[in-house]
DNA sequence: TGGCCAACGTTGGCCACACCAACAATAACG
DNA sequence: CGTTATTGTTGGTGTGGCCAACGTTGGCCA
């Protein structure tokens, strides 16, 4: 919390670029903020909610599935697994694999991470009705699937 | 464009942050993108706007108000003054300060910044309509002004 | 069967943004 | 006065998001 505050200027401030990045630096503080009470960050909440929706898979399939870069995956899942939160074991059927599954320690620590991200899910929404979070949530998400689902 | 792409779970899919995140990043690509054509970056875009609308300024000043710290107006004017774009001399009235001003040929940049950046916007947010636009705005407004404001 | 191309994990690097701490010079204020 | 605050500047830190290259291994098909 340095931010002495001064007035923008009028372009900057209805710059919708510049609002959502702003909107973004709130939130992601927020919640680096609470994870880091866990000792996590957001690519460990990632890897952990994929791993326990879809079950075990191999790295670049993690990497695949929540847009974090092979070489960044490998790092998030070295700390996890010296955390005891997940396992990597070779891929007998595939030895190119890593097959990587969540621990029970995993579960546990996931489930910590939701509450602690519900939370903060709520503090940074709060200036919103709920009306207003569906809203915000659903031009959110068309946004993004136009920019990226075709 | 890596993105060979796969489903999200649910979990990061729904997280307003995350979500909110994902927006940031695609809206940011978009800019960086299209100010790199002219040799730009978004601080000397926030720095050029806030010259030309508050008037000449001291660097603590424009950190203040394009929430830039102020170790890196250093940089971002250092930049910019090589460039032509704005000068810098010393405030006669205050020693302690320098007095940025921005150069016709740094309004011109900024013309020109400003052009490349309003068609930025309309990529961005091309999946929704006027209405749509002003609401996501409104919302995104709200969000950070009650972070911030107070 | 052999050869080629694709995918995987991993290493090592890059850049920008967002930060923080410290310093010397200078102003402002009690 | 002397103390406190502000300014510009240097020199960090960390993280997220990237990319290139590598050796290993699989899949494919000629």
């Amino acid at each position: 919390m340095n931010t002495p505050e001064g007035p923008q200027a009028e372009r900057l401030r209805r710059l919708p670029s510049r609002l959502t990045n702003g909107a973004a630096l709130i939130a992601n503080r927020l919640v680096d903020q609470a994870l880091a009470e866990a000792g996590a960050r957001r690519y460990h909440y990632a890897l952990l909610a994929t791993l326990e929706e879809f079950g075990p898979a191999s790295q670049a399939e993690l990497g695949r599935r929540t847009g974090i870069d092979r070489s960044d995956v490998v790092a998030a899942v070295n700390d996890l697994a010296e955390r005891g939160f997940l396992e990597r074991t070779p891929d007998p059927g595939d030895r190119r694999r890593n097959i990587i599954t969540i621990t029970p320690a995993g579960r546990k620590q996931l489930a910590d991470l939701d509450r602690l991200l519900a939370d903060v899910q709520d503090d940074y929404l709060a200036p919103l009705s709920a009306t207003d979070r569906r809203t915000f949530i659903d031009l959110l998400t068309r946004l993004t699937e136009h920019h990226s689902g075709r």
